[in-house]
DNA sequence: AGCCTTTGACCAGCG
DNA sequence: TCGCTGGTCAAAGGC
């Protein structure tokens, strides 16, 4: 989900170039005598008492933080658990929601935060929400943070909002409906089992110095996104049936001070409490798991993909610690999860932003529960015909997208959950899609929905306005790379490398990690996958020993080059005389003394194929042109085959042919790159050849 | 076919 | 240098 540039979005769409927070809410709890009564009386309702003490009854959470801020003498509100008869009164939708996060009553506490220092927050464990004293919660409605928590995206065809992000939106979103659903979505809100004063780092001023609740893009980049932590803690983690969640900004702030790298979730009950940076939030509650996230294997209830990579038993923690790294190719998030040997997830660690959307429902339900793709589409449905952009990760690449897509009613929401849209090149004028290559309307896959936000917060997020040119090319080389999808219609730029040693092919300086090994058909031998280690590398290649030939080695490349060749692990590599001193941590034959190209060769090279938006003049047999060419040969041109004319390859595996045979073929949408007898060329080790291939053919302009 | 999980091993940082 | 610890790798099997 959007979280919070959907939110801004929002704000776009909806609300006065730049009204204050405050403006906000008091248009909605102070001036809208509506909503302020239904919301008053929805809570009354339900609790009786909720603006008669000091102590509320009910399991709500934002509810209260919007009655706190409009009673902001109350410092302390405490909220109790429904009944189940209540719960149950609201019938299926409330036992679902329940169902949904895994708990039925949070408790929220706002009594021991202090502003004033809160550095001692860290050290609070409690399951309670907590508002400092001195931090009356109208200071926390005026904080930019709320302000953008708070912005939601209603649905214009079904009014509704997501259930999602957190209370703060739910009750923002009942606020802003139409009278005849918000007391239902208040009774939803206040039954909400997902509480989430979701911290929201991207705005948070704390976080970064000078912003508002708009965040300058540039202050983001893949490589320089500041990490942040955030604790949600429970301190009954394994009790079930109530929800205890600590997580407010002062705590917020001061971990992501302290610590500066990660994003924590110390998870009791059930938390679908995103990070920031990750926003995963209700909407994947159940993803895999059904009705409690926590409970067992559901690493991505947080809606992204996940794989796991490592188990650890730490030191301090009586639950294991399990390793994840999201699965997206240009992803460097990682997380950590402790559960409980019930199965419930007690502490949920996030390090790094991730750089894409959430994966798309329909991909990522078909790794999980029965339930998730209802509720997955009820949260599209929900959101459908918004003109809200779903931001790329939900998370910290929203930031990015913030002031983007504040300042430009983006149409993407819609498209996100639309997956039978095609591409939206008119929907977002940031999108460049007049100036996109035609390629962008070919598309409707599950991964231009994330390719779609990640491209454009990439090239516009920091790639700057002034580059309009590398946005395209990003944006090119965006669609083109993460073809992966489910429907995987278009395949990525693959190399097909004939080599007669395994070792060889090994050590084309990067660093892999295989994943896989499978016996495939119609080849006896082995296969073996790998992916490159590099974070944000998303290329994989597959190694096989010829069937035909046992000396030769295939090697498969998929995905393109755009990270240096990693440093060595071993500095006395053979090759430590290339041009690079980044060296491949394999040995090598000492006879290897081939030149790896240039890092920037090989991102070129592929860029480059990127940059061209045809390939019709090269007239390639049989390729339909669906966009962008997938192949390898997508966007070569002429003189790119001329270079691999004169580099001594041939497409044609196995099959040499002289040098002036210029018949190209691409079985399978794969250029097969076979090394022949070229005398320049150094061809005995296949990952070379891969490599020379790559650096042989025409350089564009610098990235 | 591709990717995931499991799990023991390995590595690097730190005291 | 050693041991501890957290984090990651990678082979193998499963989905």
């Amino acid at each position: 989900m959007g979280g919070f540039d959907d939110h801004v979005a929002i704000m776009g769409d909806w609300m006065p170039p730049s009204p204050s927070p405050r403006t906000f809410f008091s248009s909605l709890l102070g001036d809208d005598v509506g909503s302020r009564s239904t919301f008053e009386g929805a809570n009354e309702t339900k609790h009786g008492n909720l603006a008669s003490g000091h102590e509320h009854v009910g399991n709500s959470d934002v509810n209260d933080g919007a009655q706190a801020g409009a009673t902001s003498e109350q410092q302390t509100v405490k909220l109790n658990a429904l009944s189940d008869q209540k719960m149950s009164s609201r019938g299926g939708l409330l036992e679902r929601m329940a169902a949904r996060a895994g708990f039925n009553a949070p408790k929220l506490n706002t009594e021991s935060l202090r502003p004033a220092d809160l550095s001692q927050n860290q050290g609070i464990q409690s399951p309670y929400l907590t508002i400092p004293p001195g931090l009356s919660p109208t200071t926390l409605l005026e904080s930019p943070v709320f302000l953008s928590n708070s912005l939601v995206q209603p649905s214009p065809t079904t009014g509704k909002f997501q259930f999602s992000s957190g209370i703060e939106s739910r009750n923002s979103a009942f606020m802003m409906e139409d009278p005849d659903k918000r007391k239902e979505n208040a009774l939803e809100s206040i039954n909400s089992s997902s509480f989430s004063f979701k911290p929201v780092p991207e705005t948070a001023p704390s976080l970064f110095p000078g912003s508002t609740s708009r965040v300058n893009p540039s202050n983001f980049s893949q490589q320089g996104f500041p990490n942040i932590e955030v604790s949600v803690h429970s301190q009954n983690p394994t009790q079930n049936g109530t929800f205890h969640q600590a997580s407010d900004f002062s705590r917020f702030s001061a971990e992501k001070n302290v610590k500066g790298s990660n994003v924590i979730q110390k998870v009791g009950g059930t938390v679908e409490n995103s990070p920031p940076l990750d926003e995963p939030q209700d909407e994947d509650i159940d993803q895999r798991g059904g009705g409690d996230p926590n409970v067992a294997g559901a690493p991505a209830e947080d809606g992204y993909n996940w794989r796991k990579y490592g188990q650890k038993q730490v030191k301090g923690s009586e639950y294991p610690r399990s390793y994840y790294k999201c699965t997206h190719p240009n992803c460097p998030v990682k997380k950590k999860v402790e559960r409980s040997q019930e199965g419930h997830i007690t502490e949920i660690i996030y390090k790094g932003a991730h750089n894409h959307h959430k994966p798309p429902p329909n991909r990522r339900s078909a790794l999980g529960s029965t339930n998730s793709l209802g509720d997955l589409q009820l949260d599209c449905a929900e959101q459908g015909g918004t003109n809200i952009q779903q931001a790329p990760g939900g998370g910290g690449f929203d930031w990015r997208n913030n002031t983007l897509e504040a300042t430009s009613s983006a149409n993407l929401g819609s498209e996100y959950c639309n997956r039978s849209a095609p591409f939206p090149a008119q929907n977002n004028s940031q999108l460049e899609s007049g100036d996109a290559v035609d390629v962008s309307s070919t598309f409707s896959n599950d991964e231009d929905e994330d390719d779609r936000g990640t491209h454009n917060s990439v090239s516009q997020g920091y790639d700057g306005e002034g580059d309009e040119s590398e946005s395209k090319r990003r944006k090119l080389e965006t669609y083109s790379t993460d073809m992966t999808g489910a429907t995987r219609a278009i395949r990525e730029p693959r190399v097909v490398v004939q080599t007669t040693s395994e070792v060889d092919i090994l050590d084309d300086g990067y660093r892999w990690r295989k994943y896989g090994q499978k016996v495939v058909k119609g080849n006896p031998n082995p296969r073996s996958y790998y992916k490159c280690t590099s974070a944000g590398c998303n290329v994989r290649k597959h190694v096989e020993r010829a069937s035909h030939d046992l000396k030769s080695v295939i090697t498969t490349y998929e995905g393109k080059h755009n990270h240096d060749v990693p440093a060595a692990r071993n500095s006395s590599h053979v090759n430590s005389g290339a041009s690079n001193t980044h060296q491949a941590p394999v040995t090598a034959p000492a006879q290897n003394h081939l030149h790896r190209p240039e890092p920037a060769q090989l991102q070129n090279a592929m860029a480059r194929f990127d940059r061209q938006p045809s390939l019709g003049s090269f007239g390639l047999a049989g390729r339909p042109q669906l966009g962008p060419n997938p192949g390898f040969s997508y966007g070569m041109n002429q003189q790119g085959l001329s270079s691999l004319a004169m580099a001594g390859f041939h497409p044609n595996l196995g099959q040499p042919r002289p040098m002036h045979d210029m018949g190209f073929t691409f079985p399978k949408e794969e250029l097969k790159v076979e090394p022949m007898l070229d005398p320049g060329l150094n061809l005995s080790n296949g990952s070379s050849a891969y490599q020379q291939f790559m650096s042989r053919l025409p350089l564009g302009p610098q990235m």
